[in-house]
DNA sequence: AACAATTAGATTGTGTACAATTTAATTGCG
DNA sequence: CGCAATTAAATTGTACACAATCTAATTGTT
């Protein structure tokens, strides 16, 4: 029983870290879901909502760096999955896209007050999730740590590149 | 500079251990793609071809498991993704999809010479990667340990349920 | 100024994910 | 047996991902 002879050696897929990021990523998706439903929105439209809130703190940044390209590079989004994704946003009123006048080629990105209501309830949730969580906060925290390291690694970009080192 | 009064709190998107899982995921695929491409197939369909490698030993199973049911167990994924991604390979001659006799309503699935051929392909290939890789034996080992150990607690399901408890 | 090269998004096409519904086969129970 | 519940896939509809291509605006030369 112990003993496997049948070579799949690098191959089982338990043993694919690939496969247990694929799994985690889908399994923590779904764990958001009852959130999102009551927010109304999707999951990756919620972690565009994460960076403008982020950038709706005061005198955070240039207004023309809250770009298509910029919201892209901090989800490590192209513009093929941003565009649409972002337009769905616009209808339910949560951003507003408009061409930066200095540069015609720039959609600037900008949320609304109903973007901002949604930070409070989301919030919560989170809080309420991290504290009667089966996961211990170290737990998380290593997980995390060991994650961006292993971006990091394969270049897929840092998590922060600059200004707001802030945990 | 270490305050961070803009409070953000828990939302921070640096954070976020879903938005670590979502992007290493993310990046997991990418680095993938060359070896994908060259096989001709995508990400899920070697996850897909995984399962069906380990199934593909002599005298594994019972052949009437061989389902898409219990594809998508292993897998986590439900017919709505399985069934047109089967058929995708079907076409392309890796698998076959057949009806079960002793119960119509379950769908078989067989891999082809073909889909086995690709095998020894892959098993170079991620040999290879694992060999000159920038992250290490025990550093993949630990982060996907740590990832079935976060999965169980979600309640994701366990990475196998029962005979090849292998590694 | 003129024009090739670059850049930023948008578009197109293919392939997942997954909720919700539908269809067909099987099972359980009176 | 007969039929309501269950079960397994398939289907439908919405929303990502991402490669490849296209378009329009800008820049860097000469």
């Amino acid at each position: 029983m112990t003993i496997c002879d049948h070579d799949n050696g690098a191959l089982a897929l338990n043993r694919q870290l690939c496969f247990a990021l694929y799994a985690a990523s889908r399994a923590m998706t779904r764990a958001y879901q009852p959130m999102l439903q009551d927010l109304g929105i999707t999951y990756p439209q919620y972690l565009v909502l994460l960076v403008l809130w982020e950038w709706d703190q005061p005198g955070e940044r240039d207004d023309t760096d809250f770009s298509v390209g910029a919201l892209g590079g901090r989800l490590m989004l192209d513009s093929g999955t941003l565009t649409p994704l972002l337009k769905r946003m616009e209808q339910r009123g949560l951003v507003i896209r408009r061409r930066a006048a200095r540069d015609e080629r720039v959609t600037l990105v900008e949320i609304t007050d109903a973007g901002r209501a949604l930070k409070p309830r989301a919030q919560d949730w989170v809080t309420r999730q991290l504290d009667d969580s089966p996961v211990s906060p170290q737990e998380v925290e290593q997980l995390r740590g060991q994650l961006w390291t292993f971006l990091a690694k394969l270049g897929g970009g840092a998590p922060v590149s600059g200004s707001s080192v802030d945990d």
